[in-house]
DNA sequence: CGCGCCTGGCTAGCGGAGTTAGCTTTTCGG
DNA sequence: CCGAAAAGCTAACTCCGCTAGCCAGGCGCG
């Protein structure tokens, strides 16, 4: 029988779009093997189990999502630069539901392409903050905020959280706003 | 033999005291059985499954928390209470770090107990934005947004997300005070 | 006081997930 | 064209959740 051609790379992939089909949860090694027209055990030739696969994701995810907050922030400062970076986020945890929670795996140190890929999405972050002049001490804070608004509205989001659907994008809109006018005042409160 | 004279009451009490030392990942039907010096099966007779577990751990969790955010905010307003609320929130997730996560599940209609605990969460947070004249869709929007700020702080913390563990106190309280004067002026911007 | 029955234990056994071992066959480089 | 590395396979094990069905403890009632 003619081989199926799968390397890392195929495997992570379609790892991912399986992800954001049947959720996060419900990514299986069983599932992924069928999807890929091969045995389970034959994939253990490419990862090196469940929690490498989970590994890779993160880092595939994390990256996408860095390239995507780094393209919103691009020419925009201050609140529309937050805006931006803001909708951008939620958008990928949106159309990506299954990447979208390995994202907040911690980077595998021994990963380069992970790390590399956690430190961008942070940097995109920093780079915004410092259009309020947030630097050292308050940006990392101000960048905590940022991550921790973001991630929590998301999650529960994901989760059905909220009730009434129709005035969630309001919210967000809104508390995105107020991280606005919070890093305005952010160094006055700090020092 | 004698009996081990279980019921409900006791299971999800100590499957809670289980997932908080071991993880909530980790709390397991074997573990948690062999913990209470019973066969597995045996839980069957007290919970439907798994799924009836994590149900009945989150009315638990959701109940205790909405207790202590209660208790924290009483004879508060404002940024007192704001304050008081946020780090009673943290407290549990961390003194509570395996039954934390199921505070996140949608509460299940058919337990009103959990509905209840549900209810009474939010009326917390709910009533703490009262101090600071929020009604409304404008109450709404800022609940969220202190849901969305809390639970993505202490998930991020509880996942390790942060690097320096020596100021992530100092970070809660900079996001804490960032609610504060966003929430000062949030329905000028609402209007 | 005793007896019956509900209830709360048990053992056995299934299916699904992940993992390992070890075999076969393709495929590509020399 | 041949040999070896790589990529597939089957078989088998463990652990988990779950179901079925059996047995015994102990309370309630006659």
């Amino acid at each position: 029988m003619p081989r199926a051609g799968l390397n890392q790379q195929t495997v992570v992939r379609e790892a991912a779009r399986l992800a954001d089909e049947v959720g996060y949860q419900q990514l299986t090694l069983a599932a992924l093997a069928s999807r890929l027209g091969v045995a389970l055990p034959s994939l253990y030739k490419h990862i090196r189990g469940a929690d490498a696969l989970s590994q890779k994701l993160s880092a595939l995810a994390t990256a996408e999502l860095a390239t995507e907050l780094t393209t919103a922030a691009a020419g925009r400062a201050g609140g529309d630069a937050l805006r931006a970076m803001a909708d951008a986020y939620r958008s990928y945890a949106r159309r990506h539901p299954g990447r979208y929670p390995t994202t907040q795996r911690v980077p595998d140190p021994s990963d380069p392409e992970h790390v590399e890929a956690g430190e961008r999405a942070v940097g995109a972050i920093f780079a915004v903050l410092r259009g309020y002049g947030l630097t050292g001490d308050d940006a990392v804070d101000a960048t905590r905020a940022v991550r921790s608004a973001l991630h929590g509205f998301v999650a529960l989001e994901a989760a059905g959280g909220f009730g009434l659907p129709r005035e969630v994008d309001r919210s967000y809109h809104q508390m995105v706003a107020g991280l606005d006018v919070a890093f305005r005042s952010w160094p006055a409160r700090g020092a």
